[in-house]
Order: structure tokens, then sequence, then C-alpha cells
DNA sequence: CGCGACGTTGACCTACCTCAATTGGCGTGG
DNA sequence: CCACGCCAATTGAGGTAGGTCAACGTCGCG
């Protein structure tokens, strides 16, 4: 089950009806390489990735940076709107994207309106902060190799959910210099990683797409476990996040 | 302003009484090492910690482990019990500790009886994603000595507040070991990394204790932004949580 | 056809790791 | 009070994963 998938169920069809009509009415447009915030704004819409692919990021004084999440169609970017004072990270477009970009009157009544949206959009969160985890994990423990294959598995699983068995293909719309950016590499290496994980797993990088003849092969080289992800959890969220943010009405 | 603070400020006076109890009412012990909570388990409680420091840390198959976060006195160690059907990470005494371990049919009804609690609940969670991230960026990106140099910024603001001049002491209860743990290093290497801060900032790190006598100093080898701390943004947490956790009610 | 973006390759280098032993402080039991 | 043992910090020698620099190839697009 994807990502956008379990938040559809969660929506009674009215609200989904509510919020798709908002995100189509504030639907932009943007070219690759747009900062869409930057470090240190104030938050002004909450965002949602339509389409393309976004990055969260941090640099440091002298440049060096990294990315510090990946935000796929479907997928709000934060609750920043709702959170904080200023943000503490950049986000900008990895290709030409799409985004809904509500500001924050309409985004109030739309919470107002849809009692089961918060809950939503704090689940998004809460998976948002789990993959963080092991982004930290996969930086500060995996060698190169394994990095970049756990990352591999993660954006296949992401879209596609963890295969029963083989495997398939999904968008991978990285450059491998964006690929160093999030794994903490340089990209002459991640390059040879690349190469190397073709030669050992047979994955295919190419066009955009990413092709996993053998996911569990690369699932074990990668000591990936897809728990993190609190992929088929949807069911059971409404129960449990209930209590933390006020009433559900699912009619 | 320290992050124990914050939250108290945002409760009324009644419902910090009410926290307060529930808090000495749960408070368990238990000696440094002690695994509280395994990644894979069911949430079981609310845990807050009350002295003594706790660490969330992801481990590999074969054995490597990443510390993912520390949880000072005084915060929450997570919400999983309202948000997540299984936990992604484990979580463990550094040393002796006294955590408060609230069941959830208490954890429910306190959130009940106390409106203003899971806002705050929620804005410690936002912080907590807040530092995952430049922990991401701090691993991925910093040498050993920056690396280093920023989580003892880091330790220190979040204790003391960022100093207007100078420095000071605060508490520091890592073995050098756990500081490897933390910034993806090896002990050997932060070994000579906290030798070298020694002699570059006169950092001193004995007997639990860290003293940084010139902490502007520190920050900048760091490159430490304190902004994603989020600190002095109580006041303004009420009128933006609101909308996401529902009513307010400041009495 | 030329340009820009991305991928690839080679040679060399170094920050950090590994392994292994030693030191120092401190609490405990005799 | 001393001796022992444990835990953490320290030191040394040698190794390697990954970084740096610089050039070249390739593909798509205007």
């Amino acid at each position: 089950m994807t990502f956008n998938q379990i938040l559809n169920r969660l929506l009674t069809p009215r609200e989904r009806m509510n919020w798709e009509a908002s995100l189509a009415r504030n639907a932009r447009e943007y070219p690759k390489g747009t900062d869409l915030v930057r470090e240190g704004e104030r938050p002004a819409a909450l965002r949602v990735v339509l389409s393309g692919w976004v990055q969260k990021y941090k640099q440091l004084p002298d440049g060096r940076r990294q990315i510090l999440a990946l935000v796929l169609p479907g997928q709000p970017c934060d609750l920043d709107l709702f959170t904080v004072v200023r943000t503490d990270h950049s986000i900008s477009a990895i290709r030409r994207v799409t985004v809904a970009e509500i500001g924050r009157q309409e985004a109030t009544a739309l919470i107002e309106q849809c009692p089961n949206l918060a809950m939503v959009l704090g689940w998004s969160e809460i998976v948002a902060a789990a993959v963080q985890r092991e982004w930290t994990i996969n930086i500060g423990q995996r060698s190169a190799i394994e990095r970049v294959a756990q990352l591999m598995c993660e954006i296949f699983a992401r879209q596609r959910g963890v295969p029963a068995a083989g495997g398939g293909e999904c968008d991978f719309l990285l450059t491998q210099w964006q690929l160093a950016e999030a794994t903490g590499l340089t990209q002459v290496h991640v390059n040879r990683t690349v190469q190397e994980l073709r030669r050992r797993c047979a994955v295919e990088l190419r066009n955009l797409r990413l092709h996993i003849p053998d996911f569990a092969q690369l699932a074990r080289l990668a000591a990936f476990n897809p728990a993190y992800l609190h992929l088929g959890e949807a069911d059971l969220v409404a129960e449990r996040v209930g209590p933390l943010f006020g009433r559900i009405d699912r009619s």
C-alpha cells in the first residue's frame, strides 16, 4: 500500500473532496532547482507535492549540503505552517514539480472543516520523522554501497510497496550528484558504487527510472527493514491518533 | 529558556498539577544500560524522563549501532503510544534514570483533561524532528571535530540556552564511546578529537560535566546555528499549533 | 551543430578506522 | 588502608574506504 492510498483511506468522501479541491485550486508549477522554502523564513503555506519530487536540505555556511528528505507525489512537505515560527531547513524542486500551496487562512479553514485531516497530516509527519531516523543510521553506520542500496530500497518501497517476490521498476528522479548529497558521499564515489550495484545486484538506473530485478537481494545487501516506513498501519491510525488530535467523525 | 520551562509555560496551573501528579505517580527507576523500549515492540506507555539521560538508538543486524537522539530530563521520549503500531527504534538508559511511564488508559484520560497537553507533546515531537534533521547533516557533512563540537553546543544549549557571552558548564552524561555512536565515529577517533577540542577551544570534559569557556568560539568551529532548537518560540506555540490539535482553553 | 547536464574514469591522497596494549580513576571487599 | 577489578580514557602503528582533482565521454535538446 502506498502512502497516497493510506492518506485517502482516512478521509471521508466529503473531506477528500474538500481536500482535492483545495489542492487543485492552489496548484503551482516550478522548474527544477527552484527553492520553495528557504531556511529561516516564516512558513506561509501548507505545501503538498502533486507531481515531481521535492527535497528538503540544509547547508553549512561553506556550502556543504545535505539532503534531509525526499517528498514524493501526494505527500505534504511539512506542518511548519502550524508549528514553528521559522523553518529550519530549505526545500527545493528536484525536477519540474507541481505543488499545492495552501495559504494560512484556507489551510486553517480546511482543517476546521475536515476533522480527520489533522490526523492525516500528523500521521505523515510521524512517518517522515521515522524516515529521518533511518537516514541517520544510514549515513552514520552503513558503508557506501549499503547506503545507496538502502536508499534505493526505500524509494522503491515508498512508491510501490515491498514486493512479495522478485522486483520491478519505479521512478527515480535523483542525479548521482543528488544521490551523493542524500547519502553523505561524493558524486564520484556514488558513481562507482552504483556501478558495483549494477554488477552485484543487476540494479539498473537509467532515464530517471530505477529497475530492481531482485528486491530481496538488494534489501539483504542493504540490511533494509521496511518497518520504519510504517506501511500498512493505515487502518489503525484513526483509533490511535484520535486522542491526540481531537474528535473523529467518520461518516 | 530551557525546554522544561517552555513546557511548563504552556499548561494552565490546573493542567500542570494533573501532569506533575501523573508523572510522580508513574515514576520508575532503571539502572544504566536498561532497555526501556526495544525496536519492534508495541508502544505501551507515554514515557517522560525525570532525571538522567535516555538515548534512542537503532542497530543493524551485525551490531553496528547509531544513537539517534538524546532525551534530557523533562522531555517526553516520543508519542509512539498515540501514533505507531510498532516502534521503529530502541530506547535505553544512558545512566541511572527516573522515567515516568504512563499507561495508555491514564495517558488518554490525561490528554482529555488537559486540552493543552496534546499541544505541548506535539511541540516536543516537532522540535525532536528538527534536532533529528540537524543530526543528519551533522553526520553527513561535518568533519569529526565539527561533529563533536556541534553536539557539545547542542547539549549545552538544550540545558542552559545559548549564552549571550562567555560560556559555562553543563551536564554531559555520555562516555566517549557513546559520543562516538552518536556522531558516527569511532571511540578512538572521538578521543583524539576531544583532545584537539581541549587544545583549540579549552573545552573540558570530566566527571560527566562539560565546561565550555568560550561558547561562541566553539559554535564558530562547529558552524552551530541554534535556530533548529526553536528555543524562545514558546509564547507563539499556542496560536500556531492550536488549529492542528483542536481547542485551546487557557484559563 | 553546439551546448549544458550528467555520467565515467584514473591517479593520488587523507581522514578516519582497526587492532591492540596501556593508563588512570574509582568503588568494593578484604 | 590496601588490593583488586572494572570501566573509561589514552596511545601507537598500520590500513583502507572514500575524498579530491582533473579530464573525458555521452546523451538530449534547442
